[in-house]
RNA sequence: CCGCGCUUAGCUCAGCCUGGCAGAGCAGCCGACUGUAGAUCGGCUUGUCCCCCGUUCAAAUCGGGGAGCGCGGACCA
């Protein structure tokens, strides 16, 4: 596959942000049996948002990372996102849907928080950062991740246990979304000052609103593109999509940046889990497509080679055959 | 513990004073135009007016009680 790509190209391909480079290359250096994680608060079903890091979990895996996943329950818990017992019923799944997604399971740690976020030693040096935190910092930290308007005191703790968990994971880079930013931040901030190294961080970008191609996609049922949506789902959401024949929209009336949500499906779900891709395109347009990467098809699209239409077409039946593993062990529960 | 404010469509809110068919903007949906979407036109939908009791021919609106959320104050032994 993808064989030869430099193991430092490999870990970074596709990322918004490295924090630091230095410290990625020195990890790239020896990438066997290093440790990465990413934490998720479980849901009932995987959507474009956690492929999106999952994705950057397999190249890790392929560049010869050991992966951990937090099914983060406490974390959950604390956001407000229901009972402990509703949030454990949907981890599982949740699990279950990252290896049908393509994490080898061989090479990858699936951990529930409150396997060790209670241990004694765990609350004390987590007693230990909230003493080197102001609330301001921690309710900018959750700025983005808060669910509700009102910052509860839960969610002041929630981003230092996300600190100390790369910690008690034992792992050297923390992945994450650009959401995560501010919490891997503070994380490498407070840190030190209890005697820990401050981690190295990946950012992974956020996809633009699917039908506006403003801001983050909202992962709220029916917006988002999840493994339950079926292929004439996926379909008529692809269809539906914001998607100007460019790479690079122009603003809104209202002066916000938008992005091309199709484009950035095929960059960041598509090429890195297949070889080439095929645009079927009737005769009368021109016959089939073939793009061995990214920048090619954006190219034609950007030159009008390539129209939009054709682009959903393949984009849907791209991310369909992507879905379809997790959809199928869905509908057999 | 005390005081003040808010609660009406998916969202932001108007309407309440002075009771009389529940509204606007945005969103959403449907068509037209584009070989996608958007933009632009044209059309359409949307309700436990927070809950209970009372007054009234008639209550979102008035009176009483309660809830949730927010804000402020008090206490500083």
């Amino acid at each position: 596959m993808h064989s030869r790509m430099d193991a430092y190209e490999r870990i970074t391909r596709n990322v918004s942000e490295v924090v630091t480079e230095d410290e990625v290359r020195a990890l790239a250096e020896q990438p066997e049996g290093k440790r990465a994680y990413v934490g998720y608060e479980p849901s009932g079903v995987l959507h474009i948002g956690h492929m999106l890091t999952a994705t950057k979990l397999i190249d890790l895996q392929e560049a010869g990372f050991e992966v951990t996943v937090l099914l983060a329950d406490v974390h959950a818990y604390l956001n407000d996102k229901g009972t402990f017992e509703e949030i454990r019923e949907t981890a599982d799944r949740m699990r279950e849907q990252f290896v049908a997604y393509g994490l080898d399971e061989e090479r990858t740690e699936f951990v529930l928080g409150s396997e060790f976020q209670f241990d004694r030693e765990y609350v004390l040096d987590l007693h230990a950062l909230e003493l080197e935190t102001s609330m301001a910092r921690a309710e900018r930290a959750m700025a983005e991740i808060k669910s509700g308007e009102t910052a509860k005191v839960s969610q002041a703790v929630y981003p230092l246990m996300q600190a100390l968990d790369i910690v008690y994971l034992d792992v050297d880079l923390a992945v994450g979304g650009m959401e995560q930013r501010k919490v891997h931040m503070l994380a490498r901030d407070t840190l030190p000052s209890i005697g820990e190294e401050a981690p190295t961080c990946l950012h992974t970008p956020l996809i633009a609103d699917l039908s506006t191609g403003v801001g983050k996609m909202s992962s709220s049922a029916g917006v988002t593109i999840s493994m339950e949506d079926s292929t004439a789902d996926i379909r008529e959401k692809v269809n539906r999509a914001y998607c100007p024949p460019t790479r690079d929209p122009e603003p809104d009336d209202d002066g916000n940046e938008r992005e091309n949500p199709v484009l950035q499906i095929f960059e960041y779900h598509v090429f890195p889990r297949f070889e080439a891709v095929v645009v079927e395109r009737p005769e009368k347009y021109g016959g089939d497509l073939t793009y061995d990467d990214y920048e090619s098809l954006a190219a034609d699209l950007e030159s009008g080679e390539l129209h939009p239409a054709d682009a959903k077409g393949a984009l849907a039946a791209y991310l369909d055959e992507l879905i379809a593993p997790g959809r199928e062990m869905i509908r057999s529960e």
